[in-house]
DNA sequence: CAGTGTTTACAGGACA
DNA sequence: TGTCCTGTAAACACTG
């Protein structure tokens, strides 16, 4: 396992796997699904180690979208041109590195073999792709609902809105870091002095810490609801943005979950959501909910806002 | 033609 | 030690 320096290693190989890598680009969306090219640039942006052989890790990387179950391919629709598909991570998948490990899975996924993680979710990879494109429907109506609510007195204060239960997806990077957290020895370091998140976030990231989308103070803006988590407009990632799949995913609902919309809203990495400090493992990050950041991902309704935002639209 | 997606093969490491 | 997972390479087909 790598060691991380004392600021950074960025040069030195991320202690993840393709598929973790992967994960993450897509659950860093709010959209939950990204055409490959995005999930390199995800990984480039973040890990400097990928921007060097890319030919090589690019290949491994589509050799795991092909061939790992976890990851499942969303076809364009005809209103949303360009190449390739989307992927996203099967809703099922969820638990896969339950054993804290990044690099290596606790098992691998299989459609056939997995655990009914929820009735709700369908198996077949077809049936999940359309699923998730439905549930990519109703997010991208509610996050385009959510721009246009009135401003709540002081600001809209999203975590009212937010995942009540403060589920995070096992592939959410605020989880692997997380977990990096609890970690004995060396990985310890890993995330208050491993990967410069901060400092990659900040350039990459511009749209975030600019808008005050980074701000646990400031409101959301209609601006900063433009921006998509990744740093780029949703117009962008949505090709049109008026109708487009490209909607977060539930991975795993959440009992709060309103029936008919199962586990709608998620979360964001709060990696995205957070202000650098947070990061820190001191910090109270934990405190989602209260006094939770307007954070992009928190930025997401809830299920019974998103039943209403849909009806509206 | 470049990018994307699929498939096969093999080596190496982790784990039971 | 065998099995499983991961990483890598390569070939090939498809698509915009």
């Amino acid at each position: 396992m790598p060691r991380p320096g004392r600021n950074t290693y960025s040069d030195q190989k991320p202690p993840y796997s393709y598929i973790s890598l992967t994960a993450m680009a897509i659950q860093s969306c709010p959209e939950k699904m990204l055409p490959l090219s995005e999930i390199y640039k995800f990984i480039m942006d973040r890990f400097p180690y990928y921007r060097e052989n890319t030919q090589r890790w690019q290949n491994s990387l589509r050799h795991n979208l092909s061939f790992n179950d976890c990851f499942i391919k969303i076809p364009r629709r005809p209103d949303q041109p360009g190449k390739g598909s989307f992927w996203a991570l099967h809703p099922n998948c969820g638990d896969m590195f339950e054993n804290g490990s990044f690099l290596r899975r606790r098992k691998r996924f299989k459609v056939g073999s997995m655990q009914a993680t929820d009735p709700l979710v369908p198996s077949k990879p077809q049936d999940a792709a359309h699923y998730l494109q439905q549930q990519a429907k109703l997010r991208l109506s509610a996050l385009h609902a959510a721009a246009h609510l009135p401003q709540m007195p002081g600001g809209y204060n999203l975590s009212s809105v937010s995942q009540p239960s403060g589920f995070k997806h096992p592939f959410a990077i605020e989880n692997i870091i997380a977990r990096e957290y609890k970690m004995p020895g060396g990985l310890a370091a890993f995330s208050t002095t491993g990967y410069p998140l901060h400092n990659q976030l900040t350039p990459a990231w511009p749209h975030m810490y600019g808008s005050g989308m980074m701000d646990t103070a400031a409101p959301i803006s209609m601006a900063a609801s433009d921006y998509s988590a990744y740093g780029m407009p949703l117009k962008s990632i949505c090709h049109g943005g008026q109708t487009l799949p490209a909607i977060p995913v539930p991975i795993k609902p959440t009992p709060a979950s309103v029936p008919g919309l199962p586990g709608l809203p998620t979360h964001i990495p709060a990696f995205l959501a957070n202000s650098p400090q947070s990061l820190s493992p001191t910090s109270p990050q934990t405190a989602t909910g209260q006094s939770s950041p307007a954070a992009p991902g928190e930025a997401l309704p809830s299920s019974a806002s998103l039943q209403s935002a849909v009806a509206v639209h």
